[in-house]
DNA sequence: TTGTAAGCGTTATCAA
DNA sequence: TTGATAACGCTTACAA
């Protein structure tokens, strides 16, 4: 329990200034070859570590990125995050989490608490709609004094980072596979509806009925939220119906493992009594059998960008705010 | 991207020495009203918030807590995580976190990097059996300067805390259930031998052989790894044997969801056909159909006993190292 | 090449 | 009740 060592204390023992010992630390001055191997040894022989807080200070730069999410728990996010964090540690950075489990005040209280730690850069991942005044302000008051990155997210009137996957361009690549191989009954599971992701979707797929790719069934676009039972529900209300769709769509993974769920339940065979795909590649949707055809984010490169964007402090002082990348189809068993 | 205020600048506004501001800012002392309020006037006025670098290398303290961990993108840690950062937001701290992604030379690494940030306190959740050398001598080191938890998780010779599930009661327990409802054929996929949670579980499991509890078959009792893709595996393995097992236990859900797999590929019901159970109650095992009966930890408690260890400045000059919470059986549908 | 000293932004001690 | 000042542990001008 004794006290850390400090520069202070190499510096005695090896007879020099402690600036010479952080020049040794640092190893960019110039430092006689016979002192620095006098001090490189006492740092060695006591496996003396330079306090970071202290460095934090003095440089005015933490190398601590923080990341607000809604939970951890839900695989979308935890990808992202370990792919951040992959990337943010060879870099010298390291990862602090908050996940906010729905409580909007939480978003605020997070964003204010990791600029008072001086991170050097902020992860934001939305999930609920709901924004609070308090939220919108902060966001504000901190877009040009540090980095904030959103990752599948936005937020009108805020001139953070944004990066992105093109939803439109998965979804549309999704519908297209579907249309390619025939099928004309075709459900959607909407989820929640009146966030962006799923409006952008619902209309996408609207169009596509409207354009006479799929048979236009009321029936067959249904709402409710982003879960598992919702997904099972959903899908036995579909299979009371009097022409059951050949393919269902999840609109993501989360509800297409419901749906795949209510099938097992009503003893129907995934792809050949019916086809099942969903969105997001969770490793959730790999991991369940049939495992589920969808459409993937490419997490390496979301993260990877984020993370640039935080590290580059040149970065705030150029004009380009969103960054876009592509999504990919990922064929697997249920479909 | 102007400079920070600090309570220089307050002071200055204000008239008054930065003292009586810090005095403001953590209303301890005594201020006369007047002053405060002037004081606390031009906080708000511009939002000041004091620089918790600053504070932390002061105070020498910075509440923050690490979490060392294999892959944040497994439930059972995601887990784990979640209810520690709910309950470290509870008492002001923070979490920073450290995916291992399976590279032992990570262990060590991080283990450093957080010590030299000065972290109050780490949580430690291993998950490879490989102990480097290196890792070794860094606890002995810092067993003793600062409270680290392994949670579920040991390791010779090492007197840091140890926050655990009794899996011994747990394991027992689900045994007990199976034999109480008359089944002798059981099997077990024991997923890596070597590791300590294995081997106990094995044994356990040898003896209710031993005991005659359940039948003896040497071909039920396979190993290999922690994945899905061996439950399904040596679940295929099993559904071969001219006997068939009544009841297959995967020695965690991760390889319960595989078991269940292949018995959907082969078309049987379960549990109707053949039961199932797994362990740990990751959430994956409520999420699948049918799902799966289980062994849960006491998730919120260990996470919670972890951190009030490191926030408990006592903690460490007490005796007690080891906090043992029971596990629960968790009655599902595939048993 | 090395040392002195100032400064990073706080808080706490001591004196006024 | 308030202010001056040292201290936390480090790095970097600047001087020697």
């Amino acid at each position: 329990m004794r006290r850390n060592l400090t520069v202070y204390d190499i510096a005695a023992e090896a007879g020099v200034s402690v600036a010479t010992v952080s020049r040794v630390l640092n190893n960019n001055d110039k430092v006689a070859e016979n002192t620095r191997y006098k001090i490189q040894s006492i740092i060695d022989k006591y496996d003396f570590k330079p306090n970071e807080v202290a460095r934090s200070l003095f440089k005015n730069e933490t190398k601590l990125i923080g990341c607000i999410l809604p939970d951890i728990t839900n695989p979308y996010y935890s990808t992202v995050l370990l792919e951040a964090e992959k990337y943010a540690l060879m870099n010298g950075y390291t990862m602090m989490i908050c996940n906010t489990r729905g409580d909007s005040d939480n978003y605020a209280m997070y964003l204010q608490t990791l600029v008072e730690r001086q991170v050097t850069g902020i992860i934001y991942m939305g999930g609920e709609s709901v924004e609070t005044m308090q939220l919108h302000q902060l966001l504000k008051k901190y877009e040009d004094r540090l980095p904030i990155v959103m990752i599948n997210w936005s937020m009108q009137d805020i001139n953070c980072f944004c990066v992105q996957s093109d939803e439109e361009q998965g979804f549309l690549m999704l519908l297209d596979q579907i249309a390619k191989e025939g099928y004309r009954d075709v459900a959607l599971l909407a989820g929640k509806r009146g966030v962006m992701p799923t409006e952008l979707k619902v209309s996408l797929y609207q169009e596509a009925v409207r354009k006479g790719i799929f048979n236009e069934r009321e029936e067959y676009l249904i709402d409710g939220e982003f879960s598992v039972e919702y997904g099972m529900k959903a899908m036995k209300q579909l299979l009371s119906l009097p022409v059951r769709p050949e393919v269902v769509i999840g609109i993501n993974d989360i509800i297409a493992v419901g749906i795949l769920n209510a099938c097992h339940m009503h003893k129907l065979s995934v792809p050949e009594d019916i086809k099942i795909v969903g969105f997001d590649n969770i490793n959730l949707s790999s991991v369940v059998y049939p495992s589920i055809t969808t459409i993937g984010h490419d997490y390496e490169n979301l993260a990877r960008k984020a993370v640039d964007l935080i590290i580059d402090k040149t970065a705030l002082v150029k004009r380009e705010r969103i960054f876009t990348f592509p999504m990919e189809y990922i064929c697997r068993e249920s479909f």
